[in-house]
DNA sequence: CACATATATATCGAATTGGCATATCGGAAT
DNA sequence: ATTCCGATATGCCAATTCGATATATATGTG
């Protein structure tokens, strides 16, 4: 799944601009995809190239043109026809787990600082996610709740477990702290 | 965190080559991280230019020289200074999820086969996860709980929550068939 | 006996990221 | 008062990363 056929996912869900669709992303999507601007535009381009999108340019005020996209009907039929293939594993990159697993080479209480902002940010997530589940499709709240579910899931892991690592992180100062004397 | 950072995270559990390294993301990081060989060889390639890491070829028998990496003095300084910053937000792609989302252009039974499938591939990551954490660090402990807990999670939560897109899918094809006869 | 899988490194085009440039407006902080 | 930041809107570009392919062989599987 590349960031053309997500545009065009984006897209059958009403017309948008390439900076409109970037805002969709991280309103609906953000817990399971993203794309930057530098992706998403070029993909623009190419569909449009395909004839896959059709493009109207809105004129605007002490701003570049507004341009946008909506799907044609080899656009729709594209799409449709992406999921044919099983979707493939997810991939996930987090840098605090990365950080979780080496926390025995943290300073001292920067293990509890990273763990503390984790919780904040699920807490301010779900809230945000709460907030719009009410007006949304089934599909849409299956997917918002998928992501509710697993954030709170990991908020709970980490208040439950979060002394395995910050025991370890507190060892390793004390084991820093006997070489010094040792010196 | 790009790969450069990851490889020394790596290398700080033991000496490896690039072959291992990728094998050891698949067994310990799979869950929350992944680099192809790709984006390893050429990051230890780099590594060892910036004396970051010292290799040493051992000679094989019918196969490509063994390159064997391990961590200088340079190279474990840098690793700890890199856990200065806060972890940047974790990013996912969800191939699955925007299938999901989409459930309604899906053909009937397919998004049961692909929540089936889901389900099954959850089952089987978290009996590979439960083999392998006996004899682990705490820290090695917190990180596979942690994937163990989603997992299950999501798990749950698929379980309980498919009728949303199992019974939207039901309706896409009932409107499709009316369409069908219509025509 | 054919085929997949594991071992091991390397290259290369294509995809993607993330920062910068451009231009303006409104609101918040100092 | 003024400076600075974020929102709006597109686009370019270097650096990074992916995924497929090449090369060569031994071992296990159907």
């Amino acid at each position: 799944m590349d960031v053309r056929t997500l545009c065009l996912g984006v897209l059958s869900l009403g017309d948008a601009s390439g900076y409109e669709i970037k805002k969709r992303l991280e309103d609906t999507f953000s817990h399971f995809y993203d794309a930057s601007f530098g992706s998403i535009y070029p993909a623009l381009n190419r569909l449009q190239k395909d004839g896959l999108v059709h493009c109207e340019t809105e004129a605007q005020a002490n701003r570049p043109d507004k341009k946008v996209y909506n799907l044609t009907v080899d656009g729709r039929l594209k799409l449709v026809a992406q999921f044919n293939n099983m979707p493939g594993r997810d991939r996930v990159r987090s840098e605090f787990l990365v950080a979780m697993l080496f926390s025995d080479l943290l300073p001292a209480g920067r293990v509890g600082e990273m763990i503390d902002r984790r919780i904040d940010e699920h807490r301010k997530f779900v809230a945000q996610l709460e907030s719009r589940e009410v007006r949304s499709t089934p599909a849409q709240q299956f997917v918002a709740g998928y992501g509710r579910a697993l954030y709170e899931a990991a908020t709970n892991y980490l208040q439950e477990n979060r002394y395995l690592v910050e025991s370890e992180a507190l060892l390793a100062q004390v084991d820093n702290d006997r070489v010094e004397v040792a010196d």
